[in-house]
DNA sequence: GCGGCATTGTGCGATATCGCACATGGCCTT
DNA sequence: AAGGCCATGTGCGATATCGCACAATGCCGC
């Protein structure tokens, strides 16, 4: 936990700019405390800050209108929340919000923040190229949900939360996790006992850790490791797996 | 069909240009005929070419180590294939074929549209606000997939299908709507039959005639809907609903 | 140390879907 | 007109998951 590195650099992406980019950036950065359930974007109303967080899980996910919530990507210190605004979009119909806390995130108004990217080509650019890890990372849910059972589709979804957080704890409630992969929490409790039985992982009220990530690779298949991927391909280093090409 | 239209506002990327974008991409577009399973970017190969469609439809699929196959998203006449080289990507992991066929492409090489959306900021912001469309899109297949069963998926993707055909025929096999949705071909006829039941469809041999369209769209619910009013919104109009706000 | 509430454990019938297998039938080719 | 192939119709046991309901339990605040 590199708590007293330079804030500008535990972000992933603002650790992978230029001096001069992140000069573009940095007097607008305001440093934030992030809590859970903390809304960063709200869904269809105008996006008002961009948060690059420095630990802690982002959850980007879709709201049905009977009030079911799907969730469709998430992120962490390797990214940032609004998205949309790289793609010319002031809002995006999905609710953004803070799944994992005990962080901070620097932030930046949208209109400054647009600014930034229209200045700069280089900035704009690899953001764009994380924009295009992310659109992998959602392709990839699709496939899992439609591919995969819960099994399959948990221990993809803990692998990810693995690669954002520092250690191997996971702080998360069975309900939560349901609604993140789309199923029932019942389904999810005896889910993580069938991988509790095979020593993957070790739960307790609130928490999982993570005792042997080959075991979930496996489980996930394919469906974990394009996205990550692409990621280091695009950006730079992300993520636990040992090694990292493909 | 408006064959003797000028081709280029055929497809409605194209059409929503300005005159100095269009000129800008128009020496370099060169028209092509469209037959199924045409691969228009091969998986982790560097894209050549980008295509406007002036007809039929798209898929963009990802294939696992298995060789199972799963649709990712879908683009017609609305859309272009490639999106990936705005994003910085000259490549993508996943597979863009042409799904169903009878009409022709504008097509340009990859490293002149490349420099086209680097020296034109509209162009550029055009086609970026039609990645947030197929961001959206991809979303509530991921939604679609974890919450809706066999009917209400492919209702969803009937309705995407409509949108992008002339008329209310749409050529093909239960075996590819099966791909598609990611279910059983059996499963996809049983539901066929459902649907034709209740005079939503009519079917025969490798074809499904839409006959209410209103009736999709109930089955659907809202996991149709998001994706085509973002183009609405960020491009302009597109797709066969009635009434086209929310 | 004692509520009280959120979280988790567990069970079970109802459904949906899978994963086959095989028969039938439309349509193109020769 | 015959042959053959691809697409479709259909059935059925095996599974996975849903959708509850209710009991047990850990943890926090007082």
């Amino acid at each position: 936990m590199s708590q007293d590195q330079p804030s500008f650099v535990r972000n992933l992406l603002l650790a992978a700019l230029s001096k001069a980019d992140r000069g573009l950036l940095l007097p607008h950065l305001e440093r934030v405390p992030l809590e859970r359930e903390m809304v960063l974007v709200a869904p269809g109303e105008r996006i008002k800050h961009v948060y690059f967080l420095e630990g802690g899980i982002g959850s980007i996910t879709s709201l049905s209108e009977e009030g079911r919530r799907t969730e469709v990507g998430i992120f962490g210190r390797e990214g940032m929340s609004g998205t949309s605004l790289l793609l010319g979009a002031d809002r995006s119909p999905h609710e953004t919000f803070i799944q994992v806390d005990h962080s901070h995130a620097l932030r930046i108004e949208a209109a400054q923040f647009q600014d930034a990217i229209e200045t700069s080509r280089t900035l704009r650019e690899l953001l764009l190229r994380y924009v295009q890890t992310m659109v992998v990372q959602m392709s990839q849910s699709t496939v899992g949900n439609a591919r995969h059972q819960i099994e399959g589709r948990l221990a993809r979804w803990l692998l990810m939360c693995h690669d954002r957080v520092d250690g191997d704890e996971i702080a998360l409630t069975h309900e939560f996790m349901g609604i993140m992969i789309g199923s029932q929490r019942s389904g999810v409790t005896v889910a993580l006992h069938v991988l509790e039985g095979t020593g993957t992982i070790r739960t307790s009220r609130g928490k999982v850790t993570i005792l042997d990530r080959s075991k979930l690779e496996d489980l996930a298949g394919d469906s974990y490791g394009m996205a990550e991927a692409e990621h280091r391909r695009l950006i730079g280093s992300f993520g636990k797996s040992q090694d990292a090409d493909d």
